[in-house]
DNA sequence: TGTACATCAGTGAACGCGCGTTCACTGATGTAC
DNA sequence: TGTACATCAGTGAACGCGCGTTCACTGATGTAC
């Protein structure tokens, strides 16, 4: 059954870029292979370049609608929130739970292609599209920031957002110990509790009511 | 030139696992292959399991013997320092560099092996390792806290690895973008100069004071 | 101490396998009339 | 509007290659006497 229409080839370039953008993070770049791609898209290999021009070509694409996915879902977090203060804590407790740690295909793709990215060539296509994701998430941050200056709150949200992606690393890659469970708690209670989430004391006022509304949470 | 005497022998099995422990964290555990990884220690790749088992036997004696080469670089540079609180600087400015960054064959294990380590099934024995490697770094981390209670400065000492390793893996991830340098720069102020340093807020005072008579950094 | 020989660390060819990529082919789609 | 045919999206066999692992072989080491 070949030779599709046009909308149908579209729909299955698109439906490829969705399944590398889940098997990628699941499995890493070299970890998802030509012929496991195309199959999660419901397709056989040889068509493959008939859409892209090469692997690394769809690494960038897939990277690309990885954050996309991903801002889609800090967007929705925040959504509800009745002000920064809330849509970050939102953002933070939905980043630093045990679901996106067992769930890496559809979690934040920082954590789940950085070690993969570091390691590509300069010149690799996923390289740029990464950078490019992570720059968004970091300006998104910034942009929930209580600081004295955009260069403050951009300073905050480079150190909080690093925090958040260690801690989900480390606690996949020590998934089944009892640590694992404890960075995640760890870096919560600092970016939101602590001293690190705000210039004002640990407990202080608004975050318990806003946090009551907030939470539908999954992981992004 | 074979038969070496067990002596060479034993020589050779240490350099195999010297030589993996460097191209592990530069190549990643698939990206180093057993050919690369003998070659590198002097050898062809014939005699390989006459040392070890199986690849994945060598992972993890290679990432204990990383993680034991951190150790032994983090215990140089606390050395020096007259208190707790200067030698966690020392280690978090060490840590958070660009030559770390830039060199991730004789840089953290955690950082390096992680994005692997995160996809290896439960029972694979690097797992182990690196989960072994990861507790000890905290437990030091935790020594050179100025906390209330051990659950406390243990908290802390699990926020701040997080926060060192995330800013690293996306430093590295984003090598080449300015992006990349802001990442260290704004980890190294949160946890040294900023809020996530101590307690309390930003630009105040007295944890100096608190952080003198603090104890010596136990090197595990 | 010197000699004879069994042991075994290291070599390199070979194994089956899965990888990214190419290509001749198929037949429904899309178009010219 | 219906018919004839060129286009091209998807198929599956095939390519060369590198992977982890095995194995017959080599010859210096280590030991028995």
């Amino acid at each position: 059954m070949p030779r599709v229409s046009r909308a149908q080839a579209e729909r299955n370039r698109a439906a490829i870029e969705q399944a590398s953008a889940r098997l990628f993070r699941e499995r890493g770049l070299a970890g998802a292979s030509v012929v496991d791609l195309m199959a999660a898209a419901g397709l056989t290999h040889g068509g493959f370049y008939g859409h892209f021009q090469s692997k690394d070509e769809l690494a960038a694409a897939a990277c690309a609608a990885a954050f996309e996915q991903s801002r889609e879902r800090w967007r929705r977090r925040m959504a509800g929130q009745p002000d920064a203060r809330a849509a970050r804590r939102a953002l933070v407790q939905g980043y630093l739970s045990a679901r996106n740690r067992d769930d890496a295909g559809t979690g934040c793709p920082a954590a789940g292609l950085s070690g993969d990215v570091a390691r590509e060539p300069a010149g690799k296509p996923v390289r740029a599209a990464f950078a490019d994701g992570i720059r968004r998430q970091v300006d998104t941050l910034a942009g929930l920031q209580d600081a004295a200056s955009p260069g403050d709150a951009r300073r905050r949200a480079l150190a909080q957002y690093a925090a958040m992606v260690g801690a989900l690393v480390l606690a996949r890659a020590t998934r089944g110990e009892p640590i694992s469970d404890e960075f995640l708690a760890a870096a919560r209670d600092s970016l939101l509790g602590g001293a690190a989430a705000t210039p004002t004391p640990p407990e202080a006022a608004p975050a318990g009511r806003a946090a009551q509304r907030a939470r539908r949470g999954r992981a992004a």
